[in-house]
DNA sequence: TTGAAAGCGCTAACAA
DNA sequence: TTGTTAGCGCTTTCAA
């Protein structure tokens, strides 16, 4: 018995009696050169026939594409970036692009690699939540020969444009609402600051305190990552210090319920004694105890924009440079309230 | 200028002054037909200072593999699949292989296109997370050529190695855990009955209930996904109905979220009037109110055996085909608590 | 409109 | 030990 080779071009071009080429043309319509009707039949029928389905890869090797766009994330295990890489494949999906995903661990050499393997695998767009801002990996990718979208994060040099959440505005909002319940000794937890959105973050964080004349001195803590492991280590780091305040902006919703952890921990009630804002809006945030305060920021938008970037500069379309910043909007639950006086 | 390609082996080899085929030779060790030592050196050199990085579609053309692994899920918003994924990155992270993911969101057709967009990809080695357990795709992977492992999802015709967790074990456990507590009327709020977890799953509520002599008439409601909403609308049709129970075994703990969301909303309380049992154990079942108490799974061990699995296909090593089924764990938080008399 | 020929970048037989 | 040759499966000039 022959093996059972999967069909070729080739195979398909003896079964319908024509050159290997002209099957080529049939199968792939458009372009210049067409083929007589009666042949282009006469070639789908023997491919259908067959079950031809053609190569990628030496498809790949021969038009340098491939016909899938490369999604490159930091941490799957991070709530928030699920949902985004849902709105990037919903938009792909649509327009008939595949999209390969690969995850970094928040590891810049991981990263590195896995941008290079699949630039190598001629993919035709790559969209990047960067593991650190200061990823070369990441800036090499301007000009290069694909488009690439950076989401939610940025790096330093931001080369790229970008598609995020309109953090700055997001968390004046929640420093707002703090204050309006009363709170002037407002601390901040943040995420590692080898990230764009927590410097973005801390940064909003002070200039709001600025203007409203709250003191943030001694009162930021930096966590290691983001995750509520970190958060609450970093909070307890926070309470060791015996800095009074009565409300904490958390630098994402894991830090924020790492926040929880610690408070809880040391016989501190939330929202009772210390009110807690998070970031992001992560799924189930609005079912933890008590349910989480947080600026929220449109996640599957961000990932469908960056998408349609992609899709943009496929097409040939120019792509603004600066950087996309989707409205955030302050969900107020259960994790504020009422500043105690003079506690 | 020249046009500033990237560097082929035809131009290491030049400018190491050999032949093409023993550039090649020189930069993949081992293998028959070794190459003198100052020659490699030369072409090592070469290669270095051109910056050549090997071109991994022309070397799949020609090799028929790829040095990467296919990993396709159903669904990565669902709180489990992440820590999953994250111990098959590690372990193939560890052996040198990259892992390119896919999320078919669900729907069988989107699976069976990115398994093949994978297979023609020359991956190595596939493991998936079914989205259904009546999938012709996944079915047909059995005999190919590219081992392949199932992780937690099984298919009717289970042709193939699976990965998962001992759920018949731990739905037992927790039946066990809640007569103990004094529950006899036990309702089941299940997945989707199209995928294998939901079916072994209530086939094992139904085995223990049977042991215990627990009626379960009517006190059964499929949910249509394994989501918080679904099974919140599973919970509400379950109490329209007006069977009378006072403790649920959810499919999963999205399932148990949203029956906890349920009864809330129908003024029950939770432990006080209905306890409640989820399925995993997924990340912040312990944060939610009240904290779930909740099968656990390995969830990383799972990704990282079906991953030593692919590996051991792909040393040549044969690989048992009956399910290996980790041990579960029952957890017990502040969803169950002893029934009251006569409720 | 179709065919012939070349070649993408690499590796595997075979020869030298 | 190294070079020569061929070819993976496809597309794209160029010619007919």
């Amino acid at each position: 018995v022959a093996a059972p080779r999967r069909p070729t071009l080739s195979d398909v071009a003896r079964r319908a009696g024509v050159n290997p080429a002209t099957a080529s043309r049939a199968l792939n319509p458009a372009l210049p050169g067409r083929v007589a009707e009666p042949t282009a039949k006469r070639v789908r029928d023997a491919a259908e026939e067959l079950g031809y389905r053609p190569d990628p890869v030496a498809r790949s090797l021969r038009t340098r594409r491939s016909g899938f766009v490369g999604v490159v994330v930091p941490d799957l295990t991070n709530p928030v970036i699920p949902p985004i890489v849902r709105g990037i494949e919903a938009v792909l999906w649509g327009a008939g692009i595949a999209c390969l995903l690969a995850d970094t661990d928040n590891d810049v050499d991981h990263e590195a690699a896995l941008i290079e393997e699949l630039l190598a695998r001629r993919c035709e767009g790559l969209i990047v939540s960067t593991a650190t801002r200061s990823s070369e990996a990441v800036n090499r990718l301007a000009g290069g020969e694909v488009p690439a979208v950076l989401v939610t994060r940025d790096t330093d040099a931001h080369p790229l444009p970008l598609v995020a959440g309109d953090d700055a505005a997001g968390v004046d909002a929640a420093v707002a609402h703090l204050a309006e319940l009363g709170h002037e000794r407002i601390a901040h937890v943040t995420g590692p600051t080898d990230l764009s959105t927590t410097m973005t973050r801390l940064a909003a964080f002070e200039a709001a305190c600025e203007r409203l004349s709250l003191e943030t001195q001694g009162r930021i803590r930096h966590g290691e990552a983001f995750t509520a492991a970190a958060g609450r280590e970093a909070c307890e780091r926070l309470l060791a210090a015996d800095s009074e305040f009565t409300a904490i902006a958390a630098g994402n919703d894991l830090i924020a319920l790492g926040c929880l952890q610690a408070l809880a921990a040391a016989g501190i009630a939330c929202p009772g004694d210390v009110s807690i804002v998070g970031h992001n809006d992560m799924p189930m945030a609005d079912s933890l105890q008590p349910p989480l305060t947080t600026v929220a920021i449109p996640q599957r938008e961000i990932g469908a924009r960056a998408a349609e970037l992609v899709l943009s500069s496929l097409r040939g379309d120019g792509v603004a440079d600066e950087p996309l910043l989707l409205p955030t909007e302050l969900i107020v639950r259960g994790s504020t309230a009422p500043a105690i006086r003079g506690s």
